[in-house]
DNA sequence: ATGTCC
């Protein structure tokens, strides 16, 4: 374990009061939080049956509700979740003879087109898929999304737990694919439903929403492994089972209180990948957050920068191909130039402070690091100005 | 985040 991550004395959590609930975050003095995010997660507190914030260090600004929390109440609010429920990361083994990014790259499945059930009947990822689709929901099955969402092949780089690692069948040098992906267009239709009649209130039927959303859930894990059993094949490797699939937006029944965690990944005893940017390695660590922490970890290295921001400075600042070849030397394969410059590292945080302030809390306990070989965002069509109108209308 | 308000 590196001098970075060894555990000393945990440091204390700074708690607030703000009512009857309680908010705490979870980040060292030394990391950014931005007040905006801090005032979100205030505002969460004083809702009506809030009983404790959780505040992950890779918080930031979310739409009404913060990003990298978790958030216990006694009543549900489907917005605390947001429209991507069920998105998480899944973690598959990779068997790849060679691993050259530039020919990888160029192998990479189309996932931005959905499977079809009929046109594409033969297509051997459906094996993945056991039993029905759940809410009969075909639409964008096998796609990846925008936003943050990616599909990387990456390789183990720092093993800090040796042990742990091997009880997971990794090693230094083996090949992973990591699926960051939720449930595309069905959640968002879920979480639409209430607010057209409820807004930001609670579900007055929290048996109904969770029957939606628990099939959202179930839609976003089968989707990642579609996608990895997609990649696998056009790659050339064997679909696996994935060694960790942590949902970081859902809401669960715990203690007795709904647990609703937005950017925050089940900390309870789990193993989780905690993914950093296209450009610096991941995470994969051994969760073991209490109550305090609401049972979770952050999800990832955080916004820095909000997408309008990271545009306008990541044009002055970087060009397009540095963007796509980055300091790990990974490719980024990504047709979309603004997508490119809103994604890029520098409008992230730091991973290493993250994990940093994670370890320094108790939280969790680094097992490796992954570090990016080929990263997927959408599929590079020799990308001009024509072909980005284009596909934003949907025509390809 | 999202078949996104074109």
């Amino acid at each position: 374990m590196s001098q970075q991550h060894s555990r000393q004395e945990s440091l204390p959590p700074s708690t607030t009061a703000v009512g009857p609930a309680t908010v705490t975050v979870f980040a060292s003095p030394a990391s950014w939080i931005e007040s905006d995010a801090l005032a979100q997660c205030h505002q969460v507190a004083a809702l009506d049956g809030m009983t404790h914030v959780a505040a992950m260090p890779d918080l930031h600004p979310g739409k009404g509700a913060p990003i990298g929390a978790a958030m216990a109440s006694t009543v549900l609010y489907p917005f605390l979740v947001g429209s991507d429920i069920g998105c998480g990361i899944a973690v598959f083994p990779m068997k790849l003879k060679r691993a050259v990014p530039e020919k990888l790259a160029a192998r990479f499945p189309d996932l931005d087109r959905a499977l079809d059930p009929e046109r594409d009947a033969d297509d051997p990822a459906w094996a993945v898929v056991k039993g029905d689709i759940p809410a009969g929901h075909v639409e964008g099955l096998g796609t990846v999304g925008r936003g943050n969402h990616f599909v990387e092949l990456a390789r183990i780089g720092t093993v800090f737990d040796p042990g742990h690692a091997s009880r997971l069948g990794l090693a230094d040098g083996d090949l992973v694919l990591i699926v960051h992906s939720g449930s595309r267009g069905l959640g968002e239709r879920i979480l639409r439903a209430h607010t057209a009649v409820h807004g930001a209130g609670p579900a007055p039927d929290p048996g109904a929403y969770l029957a939606m959303h628990d099939d959202a859930v179930r839609w976003g894990s089968l989707n990642r492994r579609l996608m990895a059993a997609r990649v696998a094949h056009a790659l050339g490797a064997e679909p696996a089972e994935p060694l960790v699939d942590q949902c970081h937006n859902l809401v669960e029944i715990r203690d007795g209180v709904y647990l609703h965690r937005k950017g925050a990944a089940p900390g309870d005893g789990r193993d989780v990948l905690i993914a950093g940017t296209r450009g610096t390695p991941s995470y994969l660590v051994a969760a073991h957050a209490g109550p305090d922490a609401n049972h979770s970890v952050a999800h990832g290295a955080g916004r820095k920068m909000s997408r309008a921001d990271a545009l306008r400075r990541g044009r002055a600042k970087h060009t397009v191909e540095e963007l796509r070849r980055t300091p790990v030397g990974s490719l980024v394969v990504c047709g979309d130039r603004q997508l490119l410059f809103e994604e890029a590292p520098t409008a992230y945080k730091r991973i290493e402070q993250v994990i940093a302030d994670l370890v320094d809390h108790d939280l969790a306990t680094p097992v490796a690091t992954t570090v990016p070989l080929v990263t997927y965002k959408t599929p590079d069509l020799g990308s001009t100005p024509q072909r980005d109108q284009r596909r934003k209308r949907g025509r390809r």
